[in-house]
DNA sequence: GAGCACTGC
């Protein structure tokens, strides 16, 4: 009996014809046990064990984990007194913090448990258990018994449908064979280019560039060998041209029906912009020789004869219905410096492609700077250089700001209260200083003998002189306008609050007065960034001063920018393979971050960039950014790797040019596992299969599948599309407070970020559809692009679940995919659904403050953006998130209060444990209910995870006239989630001023 | 009490 529970009530979704064996294995061993240390020894790591946690920190010389404060001078104290043999306990009569913590910790747990009850009335109980045995004896669909079929037969049956479904996806293109008649039409056309007055024209600029000069060494070069690197600087021309030379030589050669081209970009504005520019070039419109195609955005060009430019992204979707690229005879790949993880991940594909394909030919372009390492990991293939043309730069760094300032730098070391000296901050701190004093020594010796100021070797030989000076900052642009000629500044600063700051400190200022200066922050999240200002060139006597972040590095350039001031500062999202932790901090930027920066200046006639960091500095600095598969999350990136076959995930990743951690992998792949989109084999199930093909990480696959289920579709879809994506809340400056509200307004108390997200898109479809989005927009703070684009990927989202044969309409609208949908707790419960495991627990409020626990931190706190800062009373503890983020403190960006009843559905391992005390535990948590209670509860999931499974394995939609037995239980189901128990818990039950 | 930048048939 025991174990036919465990093995019917396994997780989610779960892979069921997974031998028991393994079965356990991977869930009772490698998964449950992580996750139950991570609940339960965490605090006893802090407590309990004093011993082998004190013995450990000894051993490291560093105090334990989680200490803060007074607790780490009482730790050394201690750690003194033992040393000198003295016996805490009759020492002075005062406990030890590890004897004080058990007992509070142990009241916590239990206060915990208290909050954790499900609870169910004894009518609606009846009235649920009289739904389901209505239809006691039917089947969720005719002739599928699931536990009598035998795990071949599963595998069998389910491989077909997975033909089946992949049988459906177009490809890019039609195979290829030679077309003579198009290869001489083609001759001729370029022949009768050459005489057209426009074409001329565009020759003539292009000849101009440096790029023109290797036509003939490229095109040679790529006919002798299957890889080239080509290196260039921005402004050599090599994106424009190097397809082109390609394509007219083949036409030239009479063999134009015979080549095609695809040139990948990593920003969807580049796809475009370059390939209306080549079809300008070739006068042309897009769609004959040149097309593009970005995610929901095409202008294709001819099938043959062709380039086409489009994101990596696409590329990569492409290799899923044409794994060999058979279409295709030349690959460019671009930008290839940026190391993002879409290009790398091309890269390691491609090369792995080669011996496959000898006729594929393969160019990828990158800056001069590392170009190098790609030729190595090409097995060293031949490189040609393109000779960059911009204006001369001149750079000056922090020592030459400052005396051109005349600006002092001030020391606050003296000004620290002497007790952070005993502080491990304070030691760490001292470390740094230190290093700082030997780093600097030298150069500041040298700087002297080249006759700078005493005040810049002063300012110079203070740490402080590397922190953030927004004073500084102001003082150099008050320079450049009082003393340099016109031109535009370009401000890179690393985030909203140094930008928000800056823009303050100058708008105020009475030296920049409004009519002579126009100040504009640049920025993702503010409202600028669609304003025509920015690029547009001031009227004479005003000088325009742009205060950006490295969006303005890559994604937009201003071309009238003189004068650049790099504050040397870049945040970075890194991820850390320990902690399983994705963070967010300012870091120095690093030399080619430097080196763009500077580039940005001399775009119209020789400029000016401002480094503030020394010459010593720079030396420091590493040479590229770390690449982006080492900084963050893989799940997304495994399950590519799994749909395209490339084997196992492992030895596949290893083979990327900067191979990520191995942690990292493993991290990622046991997410995989706990969703139940990997089994322990690495194989796809699926589940797996499914959600490896939805353009979006895997839970917010997993929410969608549920939602189309569930019959929420619309909400569900606006909630994925927006997390994915982006969120579609401005952000502008001095409004902080009023977004705040107005978001608080939309969440009609509902607690949930995820609920603010989808009746702002849905009350902005409203207004749209009358005209007045715009206005809706401006009222809300919204992103009227954001909230379109969101608009069109809901309706991709649509078109994939009803080709996976979930959904029967491609309209995210469409009434019977809608029937829940005004359900506010359903659709929290599908939010929680496909989140899951990112749960967290509200411990305790301190000074308004609400202090959440989740499975591996024992505090993390809400966003300050979240609407669930404002309430005062929760009525469950549960919260669901998606995104967890550690800046200034690990916060979690989005939360949903949820109830524990949707946790026993969609949540992993439901268990019934120690029956004659009716306790139901689900991972780390225990629900207390009543026997009548945890028996219904179990019968309910044990018939949706067979109904989920159903689902997954023969997609296909219900029509729930016809089918009573799925329509009851999902009824059944929504009607326990939706009526939860409302009593509140008051914020006082938690009031916690101690600690 | 705070939000680098990208991307997906």
């Amino acid at each position: 009996m025991h174990k036919s529970i465990k093995f019917i009530l396994n997780g989610l979704f779960c892979q069921i014809l997974v031998s028991q064996r393994g079965f356990y294995r991977s869930r009772g061993g490698r998964n449950r046990s992580r996750n139950a240390r991570a609940w339960h020894d965490t605090p006893e790591m802090a407590s309990g064990s004093t011993e082998s946690t004190e013995d450990r920190s000894q051993f490291r010389n560093r105090p334990p984990r989680g200490l803060r404060g007074r607790e780490i001078g009482i730790h050394y104290r201690n750690l003194s007194l033992r040393k000198r043999g003295v016996d805490l306990a009759r020492s002075d009569g005062s406990r030890e913090r590890g004897e004080r913590w058990p007992n509070r910790r142990q009241a916590e747990e239990e206060q915990l448990r208290k909050k954790l009850t499900v609870t169910l009335d004894q009518r609606r109980a009846e009235r649920i258990s009289a739904m389901l045995a209505e239809t006691e004896g039917q089947t969720v669909a005719a002739g599928f018994k699931y536990h009598e079929i035998g795990e071949s037969e599963f595998k069998r049956r389910f491989l077909q449908n997975l033909e089946g479904n992949l049988k459906g996806r177009s490809p890019p293109f039609e195979p290829m064979v030679q077309d003579i008649e198009l290869d001489d039409s083609l001759k001729l056309d370029l022949k009768r280019k050459q005489m057209d007055f426009r074409y001329i024209k565009m020759k003539q600029d292009r000849a101009k560039l440096p790029a023109a000069d290797k036509r003939a060494e490229v095109v040679d070069a790529v006919r002798e060998n299957q890889v080239v690197v080509i290196s260039g600087e921005t402004g050599c021309g090599k994106t424009t041209q190097v397809p082109q030379f390609i394509l007219d030589d083949a036409i030239e050669r009479g063999q134009g029906s015979l080549c095609r081209i695809i040139c990948t970009q990593p920003r969807r504005i580049s796809a475009v912009s370059i390939a209306q520019r080549v079809a300008e070039e070739r006068s042309e419109k897009l769609g004959k020789s040149v097309g593009y195609q970005i995610r929901l955005e095409c202008a294709l060009p001819r099938q043959q004869g062709c380039i086409l430019y489009c994101t990596t992204g696409i590329l990569l979707q492409f290799l899923q219905s044409d794994p060999n690229l058979k279409l295709t005879t030349h690959i460019v790949i671009d930008e290839i410096h940026e190391q993002d993880i879409l290009s790398d991940f091309i890269l390691t594909i491609v090369k792995d492609l080669l011996p496959r394909r000898p006729d594929l030919k393969v160019i990828l372009m990158s800056a001069t700077l590392n170009a190098e390492s790609f030729s190595k990991y090409y097995h060293n293939c031949p490189m040609i250089h393109i000779p960059g043309f911009t204006h001369p730069v001149t750079v000056y760094h922090l020592e030459d700001v400052l005396k051109f300032t005349d600006f002092k730098i001030e020391g606050k070391a003296n000004k620290r209260p002497i007790w952070t000296n005993y502080t491990r901050d304070g030691k760490e701190r001292k470390v740094a200083n230190m290093k700082y004093e030997e780093m600097m020594g030298p150069f500041l010796r040298h700087l002297k003998s080249k006759g700078y100021p005493e005040h810049v070797i002063q300012s110079l030989s203070l740490p402080e002189s590397e922190e953030m000076n927004m004073e500084l900052i102001t003082a150099l642009i008050r320079y450049i306008c009082q003393s340099q000629p016109e031109g535009a500044i370009l401000v890179f600063l690393p985030g909203w609050d140094q930008i928000s700051k800056l823009h303050k400190m100058v708008t105020e200022s009475s030296f920049f007065s409004k009519s002579n200066f126009l100040v504009l922050p640049l920025h993702s999240q503010m409202p600028t960034i669609n304003q025509k200002e920015i690029f547009l060139r001031p009227p004479t006597g005003v000088r325009k001063i742009i205060i950006a972040t490295n969006i303005a590095e890559t994604s937009i350039t201003i071309d009238d920018v003189v004068y650049v001031i790099d504050s040397g500062k870049i945040k970075m999202k890194n991820y850390n393979v320990e902690d399983n932790l994705q963070t967010l901090l300012p870091e120095w930027v690093s030399f080619a971050n430097a080196k763009q920066r500077r580039g940005r200046a001399g775009r119209v006639r020789p400029g000016v960039c401002y480094h503030l960091f020394s010459q010593r500095r720079e030396m420091e600095l590493a040479n590229y950014p770390i690449p982006e598969m080492l900084r963050s999350r893989l799940d997304e990136v495994i399950l590519q790797v799994k749909i395209l076959q490339l084997g196992k995930v492992k030895p596949f990743l290893a083979k990327v040019m900067q191979p990520p951690n191995p942690i990292a992998v493993e991290n990622a792949l046991q997410l995989l596992n706990v969703l139940n989109a990997l089994d322990e084999d690495e194989n796809l199930t699926p589940l797996g299969f499914h959600l490896a093909q939805l353009p979006m990480d895997p839970q917010l696959g997993k929410m969608i599948l549920m939602a189309s289920l569930f019959r929420c579709l619309d909400p569900v879809l606006s909630i994925a599309a927006s997390l994915s994506f982006k969120d579609p809340f401005n952000l502008p400056l001095g409004c902080e407070k009023k977004v705040d509200k107005q978001k608080f307004e939309l969440s009609r108390g509902q607690k949930s970020d995820h609920l603010v997200l989808s009746e702002a898109v849905r009350l902005w479809e409203q207004a749209d559809a009358t005209g007045d989005g715009g206005r809706f927009c401006w009222t809300n703070f919204l992103s009227s692009s954001i909230l379109v684009m969101i608009r069109r990927m809901k309706g991709q989202l649509a078109e994939h679940l009803m080709r996976m044969k979930f959904v029967d309409s491609t309209d995210p609208k469409d009434p019977n995919l809608n029937i829940n949908s005004k359900n506010y707790a359903l659709i929290k419960a599908v939010v929680c659904a496909g989140l899951y495991p990112n749960i967290a627990v509200l411990t305790k409020v301190r000074r308004e403050k609400k202090v959440l626990r989740t499975a591996t931190e024992r505090r993390v706190a809400l966003h300050p953006k979240s609407v669930n800062n404002f309430p005062e009373t929760f009525e469950s503890v549960l919260f669901v998130y998606h995104l967890k983020l550690k800046s200034a403190m690990v916060y979690l960006h989005d939360t949903s209060m949820v109830f524990p009843m949707p946790l026993l559905f969609f949540g992993s391992s439901l268990r019934q444990l120690r029956q004659e005390q009716t306790l139901v535990t689900m991972d780390q948590f225990e629900f207390r209910c009543s026997q009548q209670t945890a028996d219904l509860i179990m019968e309910l999931r044990r018939r949706l995870d067979s109904l989920l499974e159903y689902k997954i394995t023969h997609p296909h939609t219900t029509d729930w006239n016809s089918n009573l037995a799925e329509k009851s239980l999902i009824q059944a189901i929504v009607e326990l989630i939706s009526t939860e128990d409302k009593t509140p818990y008051c914020v006082s039950d938690f009031e916690d001023d101690s600690d």
